[in-house]
RNA sequence: CGCAGGGUAGAGCAGUCCGGUAGCUUGCCAGGCUCAUAACCUGGAGGUCGCGUGGUUCAAAUCCCGCCCCUGCAACCA
């Protein structure tokens, strides 16, 4: 049984999540550990809120609160969202936990023992009115090339320069707009990346033809412009505080503890039962386990590069990532997400509107595995229209009423296969080995749409045997073909599972089968007369609603899709 | 400016690595069927594959060169 270590990138606990973030990285990791578990894989997937950093403690301050207050309020609305969307976690952890505190020590040592980590003085911006130092971003100023008068202290975003704090005219700090704002000298901690950059190239060179390309590239892009030794401490408060003399008022750089969370949450996750659960199994035995990570496009770099140079410059024999599924972002009508304005469609909103399968369906089949994707309740609308209610819902209805009106609510007994059958047996076999093999490429665009090929060739079998004329001159038949279609619905349920984990248990407790589901791995042959005859079936409302015309104005207005 | 991804029927995508009659889904039109949820099945129309009427080749969506547009990154936002 191989071991399969799962994660999804961490959301940050300060956003409030939306489908961008759920087909980012959250729903194909899911998707993907629920396809491995039904195949008798032992799988670990771990998730968690990413908490530490600037934005929560601005965040906590502009909402009076003690900052983990804050984190655990959004913490708990992050849970309550993934619980709502069925996210399969084996753990949702946060990163701000004693365990990543001691992981992250522990790392942090090892590194520091290595000589991997120099102190350096650096220049800050302090504003005296905020009482805090200020990340370059949030210092505003007019832009000294194209004089916009936002400019960031990162980059002009009218004029695209790049920019230095210091750089702008009139800086003024973007939290309380004071202009009074110094330039402070700060000692912080670097982890020396240029001393890892052979081992680094090393381990890149050997994922050459296996991460995909985008990953592959990015890593290599960094290392051939050469790795700069990379800060790893912040002046802030919340955080985990630098265990080093003269550094007590500081704290590790939320990218420094956010990836070391992802162990630092399976430590979490193993301490609730410590004699059968060992996080060690999994971080150190790195032959044993196959680890799969799962991020948006703009976290590549952090995940090939910074992580594991972390792990790795510790000498130690830390798990790194044997492939990486990046994605592309989706955008709602051509536009972007807005929190502010409140465009773009959240979590909790999603649920409200539907089922969480119609949701998880459209994200998968739809998935911006190559390119940006946007989102349109057209778009959405017709699929759910099409691909499960009137090809798989409708299926399922029509089946079941021929069967109950000829044969009653059991399952008719299934007579040798004629060529029909045999030929039903060989397009299924072809079509679940191609559906496995994306499934196993996490290639979701392309699973789906050979899932959608099973579920039609359902209707084509029905339409090419026409049980209904059959069953005049030939009831026996008609009954093998009925018991054929009855099978079919298993199937559907066994192989929709991973992407529609509700409406699969609907399909299979129609035909009297429970949890827990597994992959089908036997020819069709045998597979599709695998329910005895006579067991009785419930008949069962349609699984799927259409979204009526005047339904999908409804939502474009409620949603601001047709502002955008 | 640099780097990465994308630009293929109305819409959404595959095909590009390894050149060989341009494919899939949806939408539209027509036919079939009438078990089923106005559903299902079959067929048809619709594309000079971003541009250069660029190069290589018997042959280019695919390889090479130049350019344009969209998106992201650019190490202190996370």
């Amino acid at each position: 049984m191989t071991k399969q270590l799962i994660t999804s990138a961490l959301p940050y606990v300060n956003g409030l999540p939306h489908l961008g973030h759920m087909v980012g990285c959250l729903l194909p990791a899911d998707v993907f550990a629920r396809y491995l578990r039904a195949k008798g894989d032992d799988v670990l997937y771990i998730c968690g809120t990413d908490e530490h950093g600037t934005v929560s403690e601005v965040g906590a301050a502009k909402e009076n609160m003690p900052v983990e207050s804050y984190c655990q309020k959004y913490h708990d609305q992050h849970v309550k969202m993934y619980q709502g969307f069925n996210l399969s976690f084996d753990y949702f952890g946060r990163t701000s936990s004693d365990q990543n505190k001691e992981i992250t020590y522990r790392i942090f040592k090892a590194l520091d023992k290595n000589d991997l980590i120099e102190e350096r003085t650096t220049k800050q911006v302090y504003s005296p009115d905020d009482g805090r130092y200020l990340p370059d971003s949030y210092v505003m100023g007019t832009c000294p090339y194209c004089g916009y008068d936002k400019a960031k202290g990162d980059q002009c975003e009218n004029c695209t320069k790049v920019l230095d704090p210091t750089d702008l005219i009139n800086p003024r700090s973007v939290l309380s707009g004071s202009s009074n704002i110094e330039i402070r000298e700060t000692k912080h901690l670097f982890l020396r990346l240029p001393k890892l950059e052979d081992e680094l190239n090393q381990w890149i060179e050997t994922k050459k033809g296996i991460w995909p390309d985008i990953a592959y590239s990015i890593a290599k892009k960094w290392l051939k412009e050469g790795l700069k030794e990379r800060g790893i401490t912040r002046d802030l408060k919340w955080g985990f505080a630098v265990p080093r003399p003269g550094f007590e008022n500081k704290v590790f750089y939320v990218w420094f503890d956010a990836p070391i969370g992802y162990i630092g949450i399976t430590k979490q996750w193993s301490d609730e039962k410590p004699t059968e659960r060992h996080w060690e199994d999994w971080w150190l035995k790195p032959d044993e386990v196959h680890y799969t990570e799962f991020m948006g496009k703009d976290n590549i770099p952090f995940h090939t590069i910074s992580f594991p140079a972390t792990l790795k410059g510790t000498g130690e024999n830390w798990k790194t990532v044997d492939f990486l599924k990046g994605m592309n972002y989706l955008n709602f009508a051509g536009g972007k997400f807005s929190k502010s304005a409140h465009r773009g469609i959240f979590l909790d909103d999603a649920i409200a509107e539907f089922p969480a399968d119609y949701w998880r369906y459209w994200l998968i089949a739809n998935a911006p595995e190559s390119d940006d994707t946007n989102f349109s309740f057209d778009h959405f609308a017709a699929v759910v229209n099409k691909d499960l209610n009137d090809v798989l819902g409708n299926f399922i209805n029509r089946v079941l009423k021929m069967t109950e009106k000829n044969f009653g609510a059991v399952v008719p007994p299934m007579g040798q296969p004629t060529t029909n059958e045999m030929e039903l047996y060989q397009t299924l076999d072809t079509l679940i080995t191609d559906y496995r093999k994306y499934m196993d490429g996490l290639e979701f665009r392309k699973a789906m749409a050979t899932l959608r090929e099973i579920w039609v060739a359902g209707n084509n079998y029905i339409a090419k045997t026409e049980p209904w004329k059959v069953v005049k001159e030939n009831k026996d038949y008609a009954g093998t073909i009925l018991a054929t279609a009855l099978n079919l619905i298993r199937l559907f349920g066994h192989i929709s599972a991973p992407v529609m984990p509700e409406s699969a248990e609907k399909m299979l407790a129609i035909i009297g089968e429970k949890l827990p589901f597994r992959f089908p791995t036997e020819p069709m042959k045998i597979y599709l007369t695998g329910i005895e005859s006579g067991r009785a079936f419930a008949p069962c409302e349609p699984l799927f609603a259409k979204i009526a015309p005047e339904r999908l104005e409804e939502l474009k207005i409620k949603y601001k899709e047709t502002e955008a």
